[in-house]
DNA sequence: GGTCACAATGGAAGGGCTTCCAGATCCGTT
DNA sequence: AACGGATCTGGAAGCCCTTCCATTGTGACC
């Protein structure tokens, strides 16, 4: 019975007349529903194999209202944000989550205006069920017309600006604190920090894990300095700090790029590490295991955030209800502590 | 003017309606057909405004058939491929063009059997305009069903088992070429290839790239070792090659995993690089820069390729013919050589 | 044997849009 | 003033499915 693929696609109608039933009947078989007597049932199924039948999703998503797919949104000025691997990782949990529910994934980069408008779009015409957005910014307007939308709406960190009703992210305060607990665990009191820009949330709640790990063991916060995230933002940012501070003996950075940096500048300043000074990472990339030495960070589980996104999104499309979610990170040991 | 986002969708009649027109004319000026009068047009385009009119897009596909979605499809049974930084590049590629045409992009990943079978679903039941296949393997159930679908698939590299009618490739002949002739080129002349798996095209491509260039310069193709693309079967295909022929001078092999396995063992050997024998990688992969010396590598243009096949399946969908496309590579000259 | 509850069935009404087509309008020509 | 032609216009027929509802059939039970 190996049939072709016809050019046509056969219709719901054509299968009932073949199957000798009414549509109703043929369309309670397709979607595996009660009220179909045994017979029918087989004889619906035949003809489906016999005519090769799929259903058009268009045809079933007008009549139902709902679109079957779920959009990724990246919304980011900077085109290149997909090269950073953090993207990969997310989008892998987000397609197994989608795939258990059986969503599709839209995948829209909000990269250029033309991009964020066609994001808008998508949300106001509700071509999807639901929408999990990521790398929003702080004035962010999807995060706006997000916000507003009745369409359901999962947040991927929270943002710094309002408390969306549905999110998940990351334990930065935990992880934060946890890296600077190592640092004082491993005997280090002198211990500075560099910040990200306290435009974002990540940099906030890292910096202030850090504060509460230190008052928490009774020393007192040093003033941060401040870098972009990148490595030479953290070389610049460690210089900074060796002159305020040339007593210094531990360093936690807010992520990798800049602790590599740091890296850097304290070789160059004659700081040995892990002797002199111990350092402490946030992120788990994978430069942390290709710096010298190789540093110990913050693993954040970030295929679990796209997971546990998708998850939650699913769960507000059936109508579950659902809070935010925190997911813990873990502290990996490596050389530079 | 600021209107509400409503709850309930208004609709192409209430437009018509509240423009005092039938629908054929207000659909005709949301599409921005001929034949409306200004002032119609100007009374539609107002009520559109007023009651804060989206064309539902479910409808829109139903009734002309078209879905104004494209959908890329990553086959590979392994789920951590998206952690590899070629998919970031890829997709920013796929997403750039995608975006111009104003096709949504769809982002299936088919690692388990289930994602493939959605895939299938996708494919048979037309919910996408098109789809670009891409990481597909031998024997891939997933490229037969596009190679015999009616739909527009453009193929991502291309297939070992056969010759798509469209696809976008990166020159992978004329790259190793390129590396080869680059070795020749610093008087080396006892060059031997590291091949990667002989049932991926890219493989053949790279070896036959390597044959060409050393007959091409009258010297004589040494048989190849074969390594798996792995930093380890690097290093073990060039204690094979060593042994083989002690008296090596360069070494092409057919990626940069491979050719950092490659340059782990020959200093192992106590060859030293590229004083004794100079290396070439392929791929430009982030750890070309990070071996010692840094290594000398073939670029790929990743995100051209991904822009290419997406621009070629907008093309092909829009009814224009098209060929297969090679894209050039460059040689990226660093330490190795 | 008569009721009742419930399963099974098919007709019909949507869901919201595009597009064909026939008829109405308008313009410039002769 | 009549006419050919192009330009508007709206009615209606799709696109293909789901689902409500009224109707018929079935078995259980008293």
């Amino acid at each position: 019975m190996a049939e072709e693929l016809p050019h046509r696609h056969a219709t719901l109608d054509e299968v009932a007349a073949l199957a000798g039933v009414s549509r109703s009947v043929a369309s309670r078989v397709i979607n595996n529903a009660p009220h179909v007597s045994r017979a029918k049932r087989e004889s619906v199924e035949k003809a489906i194999r016999k005519l090769g039948y799929v259903p058009n999703p268009k045809a079933r998503a007008l009549a139902t209202r709902q679109a079957g797919a779920a959009a990724l949104v990246i919304s980011r000025d900077d085109p290149e944000v997909l090269t950073d691997p953090f993207f990969g990782q997310l989008i892998a949990g987000v397609a197994g989550a989608l795939e258990e529910a059986d969503l599709h994934m839209m995948l829209c980069v909000a990269a250029t205006p033309r991009g964020r408008e066609r994001v808008e779009q998508l949300v106001r015409s509700r071509a999807v069920d639901g929408v999990m957005l990521t790398a929003s910014h702080e004035d962010d307007p999807l995060a706006r017309i997000a916000k507003e939308s009745p369409l359901p709406v999962v947040f991927g960190g929270r943002p710094v600006d309002f408390e969306p009703r549905w999110y998940v992210d990351i334990d930065n305060v935990g992880g934060a604190r946890d890296a600077t607990e190592h640092l004082l665990a491993r005997g280090r009191t002198r211990v500075v920090t560099i910040c990200g820009p306290q435009d974002t949330e990540v940099a906030r709640s890292r910096h202030r894990g850090y504060r509460e790990a230190m008052t928490l063991a009774g020393l007192t916060p040093r003033p941060p300095e401040v870098g972009d995230f990148s490595e030479a933002a953290g070389a610049a940012a460690m210089t900074r700090l060796l002159e305020a501070h040339p007593d210094l003996d531990g360093v936690f950075a807010a992520n990798d790029n800049m602790a590599a940096g740091a890296l850097r500048a304290l070789r160059g300043a004659g700081r040995s590490v892990p002797e002199d000074v111990s350092v402490v990472g946030f992120d788990d990339l994978a430069v942390a295991q290709l710096t010298d030495p190789a540093l110990t960070t913050i693993h954040q589980p970030i295929r679990d955030l796209g997971r546990e996104m998708a998850r939650m999104l699913v769960g507000v499309v059936a109508g579950r209800t659902a809070g935010p979610l925190i997911l813990p990170t873990h502290l990996v040991k490596r050389s530079s502590t």
